[in-house]
DNA sequence: AAGTAATCCTATTTATTTAGTATGATTTTA
DNA sequence: TAAAATCATACTAAATAAATAGGATTACTT
């Protein structure tokens, strides 16, 4: 039932990338040390939300992490299906017949279809660059983004 | 991100009874048959959810359970929170002060809560009833609760 | 050219949670 | 009194999650 530090982990640093980056690189150990999150456990992060095309990055020495795309056009629901998979409370296949299948597919499109469409609408109504606002307007410290 | 078995065993074998019952006792075992579940893990789902009031008990021979209350007065969020606690998807309390924090309470406030906001509205929305009218629609065999 | 700072890759370990099993006690009906 | 049911709890096994570790590769800098 819950997201696992994977995702949560992941939106985070997506996030410090969009508030702190610039259109810069960033290295990991500064993420990781601003946000207090182990690097090597970032890394395997990364890895996830690069193969996904939602950062790109760079090696070698001066290297790093960068979005890569506008943080108006990356949505919560993507950063979050990228590292945990689909948005889903429930996904059992069922094709058998009698009361117990009758039952699991009453269930399906009764209950967990609507559950798991209204989180992925919540999730894709909020992207990146809402969070950045946010963020900044918490901060009342308009520094970032000029 | 998946709701547990509990969940799912529980909120299966409430829709059971519900159809089944009548207002008479049902005998776990048989719903356990009906539904493919373990009996000894459904009496650890029923001892919840009698604890929770949503089923009522009758020991001894030709015991059973029946429900609580009406099955329109039961929805599925009442169900699932019982069997599976707080309907969220994340929930870290965070008090600290820094730049973590302030990130933690920005996805806090703009992400996990009006998603959990959302999953909770959808599935208190939804009654036993709605489920026993939709299954017995689908099973096109009107012969429960005359 | 060498050294260094970074990503990249993947194996391993540890901890936690989930799912299921087992057993015996208690209660009530027949 | 026997049988059928709930009740309670302890235990085990499997799966998943979280973190750690270490080396390979790449590219910048001096």
């Amino acid at each position: 039932m819950k997201i696992s530090t994977r995702g949560r982990y992941g939106l985070r640093a997506m996030l410090d990338l969009a508030v702190f980056s610039r259109g810069e690189h960033v290295a990991l150990n500064a993420i990781a040390e601003r946000q207090n999150i182990s690097e090597n456990y970032l890394e395997q992060v990364f890895s996830i939300l690069r193969k996904a095309g939602l950062v790109r990055s760079v090696k070698g020495a001066q290297g790093g992490y960068t979005l890569a795309m506008e943080p108006a056009q990356v949505t919560v629901g993507m950063i979050l299906r990228a590292l945990e998979g689909e948005l889903a409370v429930v996904d059992e296949e069922n094709s058998g017949e009698g009361v117990e299948s009758a039952m699991l597919s009453c269930l399906q499109s009764n209950v967990w279809d609507p559950i798991n469409a209204s989180m992925n609408q919540v999730a894709d109504s909020i992207s990146l660059q809402d969070l950045v606002d946010s963020f900044n307007n918490i901060n009342e410290a308009p520094m970032y983004y000029i």
